[in-house]
RNA sequence: GCUCAGAUGGUGGAACUGGUAGACACGCAGGACUUAAAAUCCUGUUCCCGUAAACGGAGUGCGGGUUCGAUUCCCGCUCUGAGUACCA
């Protein structure tokens, strides 16, 4: 019979499903090997064909895993709580569950259809109650935790009020809020519960906290920075504003150094791993508290002075003002009667400007002074304050030392606003612009005068801690994460509050599940769509949190419940994590690079902590599959004399002698960029009776690379691929496409190629009449060549992740192997073998045919590689003159480089090419090449 | 601006440690089969010169360098893509 992929495909994935081929043995004396993939969100859109890319690379590399004799752990599931299917229930009343449901529906029938070796017996969804009880159960143990930096981890927060009982706060060394007290024991036992209580808050590694927040209104819900696209929310591109409000957050600054160390110590790709550390952001510097001059006016000031951070604090003397961020809290009360307007003004004026005009503003220097002085620390020098937009409040401290010789913005707000400008190092050049070199001595600075760089540094930082105005310090750029969404489609916080603090819920009561609730909005106060719930109270009366987890919050562990998923005593056993470990591969997109990676990261550090998992790092090695972009396809409509559209259409290599206007026609009509034109006439009722004008009696499609989008008519579906050429191909031409790691535009052009490949491969088991027959004879030399090349070829391929190479080798030996006439039982088999990994439908087929029992391919062994079938006796060596090929020239490998030069200078035809001449210098590189200087 | 990645035929791409540039596939052209079309198969296909072949010349974004030999290594530049952005 032909090649009858849809039969195939069908019987097979059934196979799978009903014998549970891919479960992953728990207990087993094989190596293990965890392939996972980043689990989807489930839209309403279902799986297009940008998703499955990294999908079918992870499967090849599981099913290839599984020959070679590994335990293989490649589960999926969903990421179920989320935006799009809330939205949806505010628009239908529906409740998010169902919409969820519905498409998890369409997508595990999208998955089934592309044949992935997956696990299901393991599936995990986030927003199912017995998994969220343990992203609940991990959100108690932060609570419960707290950061000792004497020890450089997480624990048990039992620990810390032990030590306040028996010490008070003396000795302590924690990651803490700023605002803590300082106590002895007793003090501490004479503190209410409630005062204990509000004082450990400012420990927990989750916590509550009034602070700043990216607030959406559009979505009526709090963002987290890296949900922040300049200014807009990455999800539906809607304003975000600066709001301060009440929330949950996750003490992820604690782990700030460990997140960046442990960079070094996982296979990730650099760019990402850049990332990562850009976002956590350490500088090393020093912060330096500037005294505030209190002698003219304003002496009701509560605080001293006002601290900034520095690295370059080698410049203290070169400092000519301060600027503070205008949120500054300081701003009010150190701006002067006299200066109260131009303030006023200026923050009037910066709250107008939405963040994007603030950096498209980044070249106009603008502020404001208060009409206050500081001192400088080191010489008591008088030192203006100024509020600046280009402070940012959340940033260090909010203020900065101004150095103008040294730092370029600094240097523009001086000339600006005719502050003065001093020269700190002898080779320093400041005559048009600031010079932050660190070379050369240092002069106008006081007692490092002469000094250089490194001393200056180590001098200074000395000086002020002596006199008790600042010290060494290293800064981070990554703030602590908001933890809380004012939505209903989450996870609710197993919190309840007494007296206006909170407390966990008994973990007897886990999971908290999501009430229901009549409409999916706030309350008519302003509270979140929780607050909607009725008779929604903690043991009777005492009022939960109205605020869900975050979208991050289930997908920061799931990969150890996939472990063991089923287990309702623990989010995984001590057995299985002692088994799984941790994910050897992960394969996902790089736009998760500062949010999923990072505090999936922070959370496991944490559980490790804990000691609940046993690796530090949770992903060993990552792979960033590219992005698939979109193709479009257009049409050109020819514009007449008068500037009208007609209906006729323009072939896009005559379109330079007509005017024409561009139309996005769908690319699921246009073939090789040759427009179907009864399809297109259907298309649209508008085009019923359009006209054209060809090229070739063809009408040729201009192409752009697009986003992929609706609109844009460039979405190409698995679905439709599937229904023409089948899984197998579709897998194979998707790797095909090029190396996984680029971004490439999606384009069916060429698919057929691979689909005729798996047609010369299947009959390479039939004859011409289709009839299935291999014979036994025994294998050809050629053949086992052929053969073995390919096993060697694929080895290497698939252990790099080069899937788009072994495809070419496989039709090169497909190739081969038709041209031998092949049909040899022995070769053919380990082809099956070998190919599997990518074709699995019409492999598990042929195995079938070929008399083993089914079901038996997927773990099968992997063909050995045997190097003396590919041993040749011969080679023919390139003759090069001048680094230029010249000939090649059949000479015996047993031969000598002495041996080779003897054989070439004889060779007549070699002879011609020198023309006479002898060679000024021979190189042999044996089994390589000959090159002759002339 | 900064950081990172990349640039190879008409197209997607290959060439792994410096050693025959363009594998494999698409497209295109020609041919076979067919009444015809589709499907299938065969041949050719980097560019230039030449009717064609032999042959010759150029050629991996641009300019230079190292080397017997560079798509690969080094220096400078251009362009494209991604990330990031007043980070003190």
């Amino acid at each position: 019979m032909d090649y009858q992929f849809k039969e195939i495909e069908q019987k097979w994935q059934q196979f799978w499903a009903q014998n549970q081929t891919f479960k992953a043995e728990d207990k087993s004396s094989k190596p293990k090997y965890y392939v996972l993939d980043m689990f989807p969100y489930p839209s309403g859109a279902g799986l297009h064909v940008g998703h499955p890319l990294g999908y079918i690379a992870s499967d090849i590399f599981a099913r290839y895993k599984r020959l070679k004799g590994f335990n293989v752990l490649h589960p999926m599931g969903y990421d179920s709580f989320g935006l799009p299917a809330e939205q949806y229930a505010i628009q239908t009343g529906q409740h998010p569950a169902i919409t969820t449901e519905d498409n998890i529906a369409t997508y595990r029938r999208q998955l089934d259809q592309i044949g992935f070796s997956f696990d299901w017996s393991r599936e995990v969804r986030t927003s199912s109650p017995d998994y969220y009880k343990w992203t609940q159960w991990i959100f108690m143990q932060l609570f419960n935790s707290w950061y000792n930096k004497d020890a450089d981890k997480g624990q048990s927060i039992d620990k810390l009020v032990a030590h306040f009982e028996s010490n008070g706060s003396a000795g302590i060394n924690a990651v803490c809020d700023d605002e803590i007290l300082s106590f002895t024991a007793s003090e501490w036992k004479a503190f209410s519960n409630q005062q204990q209580q509000d004082e450990l808050l400012k420990y927990r590694l989750t916590y509550l906290r009034e602070s700043t927040v990216n607030w959406c209104p559009a979505l009526g819900t709090v963002l987290a920075n890296d949900e922040v696209k300049d200014g807009f929310s990455e999800r539906g591109g809607y304003p975000v504003e600066q709001k301060k409000m009440t929330q949950w957050s996750m003490r992820i600054t604690a782990y700030a150094e460990r997140l960046l160390q442990g960079l070094d110590t996982i296979d990730w790709p650099e760019p990402l791993k850049e990332m990562q550390r850009n976002w956590i952001g350490k500088s090393t510097g020093a912060s330096v508290k500037f005294p505030i001059d209190k002698s003219g006016h304003n002496a009701a000031l509560d605080t001293d002075f006002i601290e900034v951070f520095t690295t370059r604090v080698d410049t203290i003397f070169g400092v000519t003002f301060l600027v503070i961020a205008p949120e500054h809290e300081l701003v009010a009360s150190l701006t002067t009667a006299g200066q109260k307007a131009d303030i006023e003004a200026y923050i009037a004026q910066t709250k107008k400007k939405s963040e994007l005009d603030r950096m498209a503003d980044a070249k106009t220097v603008s502020g404001a002074f208060t009409g206050s002085y500081v001192l400088n620390p080191l010489n008591g020098q008088q030192i203006p304050i100024w509020i600046a937009d280009y402070v940012l409040a959340g940033y260090g401290t909010g203020a900065v030392m101004a150095v103008p010789s040294g730092d370029q913005r600094d240097f523009l707000f001086a000339k600006h606003f005719n502050l003065p400008v001093v020269q700190i190092l002898d080779i320093q050049n400041i005559e048009t612009e600031a010079d932050p070199t660190k070379e050369g001595a240092y002069v106008n600075s006081d007692f490092i005068n002469g000094l250089a760089y490194k001393e200056a540094t180590a001098t200074v930082v000395a000086k002020l801690e002596e006199i008790n105005a600042g010290k060494a310090k290293v800064n981070f750029r990554m703030r602590d994460a908001i933890f809380g969404r004012q939505r209903y489609w989450g996870e609710p916080v197993p919190v309840y509050f007494k007296d206006g603090l909170p407390y966990l819920i008994d973990e007897s009561h886990l999971p908290l599940l999501l009430p229901e609730i009549d409409k999916y909005l706030p309350t008519e106060t302003g509270e979140p769509p929780l607050g909607r719930a009725e008779d929604w109270k903690y043991e009777g009366g005492l009022a939960y949190e109205l605020s869900t987890m975050p979208g991050w919050a289930g997908s920061s562990w799931y990969w150890y419940r996939y472990m063991d998923a089923q287990n309702d005593k623990e989010f995984a056993s001590r057995e299985a994590i002692e088994y799984w470990k941790d994910v050897d591969l992960y394969i996902g997109g790089s736009e998760h690079a500062t949010g999923h990676l990072l505090y999936s990261r922070f959370w496991n550090k944490f559980l490790k902590d804990l000691d609940l998992v046993v690796e530090e790092e949770p992903f060993k090695k990552l792979i960033n599959q590219g992005m698939i972009q979109g193709r479009s396809n257009f049409v050109y409509r020819l514009i007449d004399e008068e500037g009208r559209g007609t209906n006729t259409l323009v072939s896009h290599g005559l379109i330079k002698q007509y005017k024409t206007s561009p139309i996005h026609v769908d690319v699921n009509i246009v073939e090789n960029e040759v427009l179907n034109i009864e399809k297109f006439k259907q298309w649209r009722p508008e085009f019923a009776d359009a006209e054209f004008i060809l090229e070739g009696g063809k009408y040729i499609c201009g192409v752009e690379v697009e986003k992929m989008s609706k609109s844009k008519f460039n979405v190409v579906n698995p679905d439709d691929i599937i229904g023409r050429f089948g899984a197998d191909t579709l897998r194979m031409y998707e790797m095909f496409l090029g190396p996984l790691e680029q971004s490439k535009p999606w384009n069916t052009n060429g698919i057929e190629g691979v689909f005729k490949f798996l047609r010369k491969f299947w009959r390479l088991f039939h004859n011409d009449a289709w009839e299935f027959g291999v014979s036994d004879a025994a294998p050809s030399k050629a053949e086992l060549k052929s053969l073995h090349k390919i096993i060697k070829k694929v080895e290497e391929d698939v252990e790099r992740f080069s899937f788009n190479t072994s495809v070419s080798s496989f039709m090169i030996a497909v190739n081969e192997l038709t041209d031998l006439k092949c049909n040899n039982r022995a070769i053919l088999q380990d082809m099956v073998i070998i190919l599997s990994s990518y074709a699995p439908h019409i492999c598990e087929e042929l195995w079938s045919l070929l008399g083993n029992a089914d079901g038996t391919l997927s773990y099968a062994p992997f063909p050995k590689f045997n190097a003396e079938y590919l041993v040749e006796d011969e080679f023919a060596y390139p003759i090069s003159i001048n680094g230029k090929m010249k000939m090649n020239l059949s000479i015996s490998l047993s031969l000598d480089v002495k041996e080779i030069e003897a054989t070439v200078l004889a060779n007549a035809d070699v002879q011609k090419y020198l023309d006479g001449k002898t060679p000024k210098k021979l190189i042999v590189v044996k089994g390589r090449i000959v090159n002759m200087v002339v």
